[in-house]
DNA sequence: CTATAAGTTCAAGTAAGCTTCAATTCAACC
DNA sequence: GGTTGAATTGAAGCTTACTTGAACTTATAG
């Protein structure tokens, strides 16, 4: 456990599951070398990798698209805290709009259904601009997708 | 369009697509008469249920979670602004953990990735309590859920 | 009346993000 | 050097929330 790392240490230091950390590097998200009979090496270096990835999960991007952010690091030299600091600059607006639409709901709560006015074209929820920002599934039209046709 | 509505109808009004209505009454979530050769016809006041579904699905319930909600409504008499209001008393903790945690997040893209220390052990992120809501899939451990062992 | 649009059911498919299983090999400890 | 414990692979399975397709039946406009 110096310089490199089993798929089980990286698990049990990530709290990430072993078979999570494969489909992760199926995925082309985190890499390793073989040693032995073909066991996973990681570099420590890839627990912050781990670490980018869970965090950009709870901000709501999927790991197709945390993908393509780790991909713009750097591939000639090792990340510097610059780099990483480059990739979540854009999560910033994400968040906000995440967090407002949340503080509306709240509202919501108090105002829309408190009131009795949850109705389709009164609530504030069926704004579609409003609803713009998609975490999870759910129905799509009112989540800011057009309507199929 | 009158005293019932059509299933084509509703889902002009909600914005959700006439499978998903299909399938929100298979879940037992709306319910529906049938006329015609079997042709379902809604009550208007389903509009007002399906808006606190698509409402209760932002918020970050399943499906399953909104079933039992609805199913605390009364069952003899229409519901009142009153009941919907309670329904919804129990979103807010739920709603201000999750807002809670994205400023955790935004925050920790300016000090954690930002300075640097964006590790498993340091970061706010690893401290479980603060992880215990769960919105959405992805690795369960560092989410708050305990280890598979 | 006759197109065409809209409705029905049931089964199967989709997408994301993993987990589980089976069969097998390897490493570590006493 | 034998017995556990940990790794490997590939394929299949799971959960949530729907969508799509096939095969029909009904309503509606002209």
């Amino acid at each position: 456990m110096g310089e490199s790392m089993t798929i089980g240490e990286v698990s049990r230091r990530s709290g990430v599951a072993s078979s999570a950390l494969r489909f992760y590097e199926q995925r082309g998200l985190i890499s390793s070398e073989r040693a032995g009979a073909g066991h996973r090496r990681f570099p420590r270096s890839v627990l912050r990798r781990i670490a980018f990835i869970v965090f950009a999960q709870r901000v709501g991007l999927t790991l197709d698209e945390i993908g393509l952010e780790l991909g713009r690091l750097p591939s000639d030299r090792a990340p510097t805290r610059r780099d990483w600091a480059r990739l979540s600059r854009g999560w910033t607006n994400r968040i906000d709009a995440r967090i407002s639409e949340l503080q509306r709901l709240r509202a919501g709560l108090d105002v829309c259904i408190g009131c009795g006015c949850l109705s389709l074209d009164r609530c504030a929820l069926s704004n579609p601009s409003d609803r713009a920002a998609r975490f999870g599934t759910g129905p799509r039209y009112w989540l800011g997708d057009a309507p199929a046709r």
